[in-house]
Formats: structure tokens, C-alpha cells, sequence
DNA sequence: ACGATTATTGCGTTCTT
DNA sequence: AAGAAAACAATAATCGT
């Protein structure tokens, strides 16, 4: 997908400037409101396998929270004043309504989740590769029926955060939540159940899946980004970052890294970008010092 | 619920200009 | 000497189990 500004027809209530939409968040360019919070994709839909869901239903009331029995639902009511054989028509009526009822159900659930995760994984900007295994670890959890009472915000969101632990291209939980339409909670509710039915092989975040997109923000230069790299490996080798956070090792080696080339940066803005504090930061940034 | 890690805040110290 | 950055300590919050 890709991720472009775009200039909309419209102007700014506020200001009469022109809207931007960018990384999925339509802002004002003169006063910087925001217009729309979420992104909305106009490409071509994109459905996962070859699956034989043809004629997918699109229409009704627009799906809330999704717990399981929220949204549209038509009833066949039951009459008193029939019998025989228009009474035994209605039921099997009723009962192949419902029947095809939770079938779409389920069916718009997967639409609206998918199209939660294609929205999640462009503005976190993974690879397409990605995308399509979160998608598959959705339908995953659909067939073993671990959605139910949850929320599917939190799934679409939780896939996509499973789906770049197992390829080690690791964004952090914070991460993925400040870009998703679920709640912490929600999402860490579905990512459990995730890991706890799919039984997923993910092990502990190396640190040195975050160097690289760190280091690049950061405009470090590649021979910082590789020393950092050995930094975090010395330290994985002696076990020195038992329970630490990976996201904080990782700020901590490449602010070493830095100051060992001379470059020209502050705890602080290592931290930014990764998210920790200074002192967390420097909590490695020590034990790469005692290292050498 | 508990132990360890991390965040936050405040403050004296060190380094730079 | 002044200002910024790093260091340190204490307490609150959070995380993993």
C-alpha cells in the first residue's frame, strides 16, 4: 500500500487550508487539525487465498464493538395463527435464515478485520508478506473459534503484532496500539489468546530487530548501526539483559555505538525514537562500557 | 499477588562554550 | 560563569510470572 500525502478537495473548517492525508491521518497543512483520524483505503479489495466466498455481502448497519451479537439481525417472528404446513414452511424458513445469517456474519467479520490489517500494516509500513500472514493467523483464529466475546479491533491488531514477531521484524506492542483502532487492553486480551491457541513460535525479541529502523530514524550511519549490532550480540552471548526491555537494550547499544564514533547525539533523542527513558537507555549503555 | 524492571521527578555534578 | 547533558536516588507505575 502505498503511503502518499494526498491533497483533498475540501478545506479546512477551522482555516480554510488544505487538508493533507498522511500516514493515515487526514491534517490541516495551515492549523494542523485533524480531520480524520483513520485511513481509508480506495484501492482495489484485496482478499486473502483463493477462497470461494464469491458473493460476499456488503451492506447493513456498520459494525460496532464486535461483540458477537451486535450489528444487524432479522428476525423471523413466530405466529400463533398458522399451523400445518405454512408453520412448518416458516421454520424451516427461520431456520435457514439464521443459518445464512451467521454465515455473513462471519464472513463481514473477516472483510472488516482484513481490512483493518491492511490498514494496520501500511501505516506501520511492513511488508506485504506480513500482511498476509497476519491475515492468515486471522482466519486461523476464526476456525478455532477464539474471537468469540472479544473484540475484532483487537485481533486484526494482535495478528498484525504476531505476524512481525514470528518474521522478526518487530514493531513494539505501544507501537502497533498507537496505530490501531483497539484499546491496550483489547489487543493484548486478543494477542493472548492468540499465542495461547495457535501455540505461535515466537521467542524473545532479539534487540537487533529494532537497530536498523532505530538507527535510520536516528540518521546514524551504517558503520554505527553495524558496531551496535555487535554491542547487542556481546550482550545476548553473556546473558547481561535477563527480562530487559529489547527495545531499550537496543537504544542503549546504538547510543554506545554513537558516542564511539563521534556522532553527535543525546540520550534523549536516542530514547525518543525508541521509546524509553534515558535512564533506561542507560542502563546497557553501562554494561557496554564495562564490555571492552 | 509478588518481584523485577521501568518511568518520573528532583537535584547535585560534569562538560562545553 | 552559564547552560546543557549525564548521573544518581527515591518513589510510583508497570510488567512478567
Amino acid at each position: 500500500m502505498p503511503i502518499t500525502s494526498t491533497e483533498s478537495t475540501a478545506t479546512c473548517p477551522e482555516c480554510d487550508g488544505r487538508p493533507r492525508t498522511h500516514n493515515g491521518e487526514t491534517i490541516c497543512d495551515e492549523c494542523g487539525l485533524v480531520l480524520d483520524e483513520y485511513y481509508i483505503d480506495h484501492g482495489p479489495e484485496w482478499r486473502s487465498f483463493n477462497d470461494d466466498t464469491t458473493n460476499s455481502k456488503r451492506t447493513g448497519a456498520p459494525l460496532t464493538r464486535s461483540r458477537h451479537d451486535r450489528g444487524l439481525s432479522t428476525e423471523i417472528g413466530r405466529s400463533t395463527r398458522m399451523n400445518g404446513r405454512k408453520r412448518r414452511l416458516f421454520a424451516r424458513l427461520r431456520r435457514q435464515h439464521n443459518r445464512a445469517r451467521i454465515s455473513t456474519k462471519r464472513e463481514r467479520n473477516q472483510v472488516y478485520a482484513f481490512n483493518e490489517i491492511r490498514r494496520l500494516t501500511g501505516v506501520l509500513s511492513v511488508p506485504d508478506q506480513i500482511r498476509d500472514h497476519a491475515c492468515s493467523l486471522f482466519r486461523s483464529a476464526q476456525n478455532e473459534d477464539i474471537l468469540r466475546g472479544r473484540s475484532l479491533e483487537g485481533f486484526a491488531a494482535a495478528c498484525v503484532y504476531a505476524a512481525c514477531r514470528v518474521a522478526s521484524v518487530s514493531r513494539t506492542q505501544k507501537e502497533v496500539t498507537a496505530a490501531a483502532k483497539a484499546t491496550a487492553a483489547e489487543q493484548q486480551a486478543a494477542y493472548d489468546a492468540l499465542n495461547r491457541e495457535l501455540k505461535l513460535p515466537i521467542g524473545p525479541i532479539n534487540p537487533a530487530e529494532y537497530l536498523s529502523r532505530y538507527a535510520s530514524e536516528l540518521e546514524l550511519p551504517t558503520d554505527v548501526e553495524r558496531c551496535a549490532r555487535e554491542y547487542a550480540a556481546g550482550l545476548s552471548q553473556d546473558g547481561a539483559l535477563g527480562g530487559r526491555n529489547p527495545s531499550g537494550v537496543a537504544a542503549g547499544c546504538l547510543y554506545a555505538a554513537a558516542i564511539k564514533y563521534g556522532v553527535d547525539v543525546t540520550q534523549k533523542e536516542v530514547g525518543a525514537v525508541a521509546d524509553v527513558t534515558p535512564v533506561t537507555l542507560r542502563a546497557t549503555y553501562h554494561d557496554v562500557c564495562k564490555e571492552d
